[in-house]
DNA sequence: CTTGTTGCAAAGCTTTTGCACAATC
DNA sequence: GATTGTGCAAAAGCTTTGCAACAAG
């Protein structure tokens, strides 16, 4: 099974790397079709399972969404705007965290969202 | 719109009650068919949306599943079970937490939640 | 009795899968 | 040319809704 360098998939590929923040499978399809409008969505499927399968984007649930982003970046945190309904990352984490979790518990990982608005939705408002 | 009591509705509210942890509607429907085995899945649904109206659950994502918990709880945190499946509450919370947050972003309100193995689940492995 | 509630089944959504055709290597 | 990738449409989950029968007050 070796993987082919398709049209399609540098275009999402991209988009990932344009937005620079977590996408739903929506948001991508969305995206992608402004550059090939015939795109499948199924196809935004495969080629995002692809990717997570590779390491490349991980899958990470915001408001109820599961979004999908790099996987290259460091630790980080996100914010969700309840207006305009984006995943933003914010860089950095917090001290101490693992504090909450009883000792006998096995912690893999974290992830911490806040809710509210963006700067842009909140400057309207 | 008067609210009545009824057999399914307090079993569906004695299952948060007796489980005290997020549960979603298919882990309400599964235990409440302990009591009523005709109970249906529509009426899980209804009455987990009703109670939410009510203020008397929140909806919490986790790992995927939305579930829903007793909204009288204080602020918390929440560990999922990668093992279990199971999502437990965790007391307290973190010092600074919002300082990863821009000032001109408005905070509504936070998520934290822990992936690994609970307590159990980890003493088996 | 009046009207909110239930269970079933159908409908909606989002995500996945089967398949024939197209594209890559 | 062999095989992976694509697009369409059908199928599979989960959640919501329409409706006739039921039951609480």
């Amino acid at each position: 099974m070796v993987r082919r360098k398709t049209r399609q998939g540098d275009v999402i590929r991209q988009v990932f790397e344009d937005e620079a923040r977590p996408l739903s499978p929506a948001e991508v399809l969305s995206l992608s079709r402004k550059v090939i409008t015939t795109l499948g969505q199924a196809t935004v499927y495969r080629a995002i399972k692809q990717m997570v399968g590779d390491g490349l984007l991980i899958p990470v649930v915001v408001g109820g969404t599961t979004r999908y982003e790099r996987a290259e970046m460091d630790h980080h945190h996100h914010f969700h705007c309840q207006s305009c309904d984006k995943t933003f990352d914010l860089p950095g984490c917090v001290e101490n965290i693992s504090k909450l979790v009883p000792e006998a518990w096995k912690i893999l990982t974290h992830e911490l969202t806040f809710f509210g608005m963006c700067q842009a939705c909140n400057g309207e408002a």
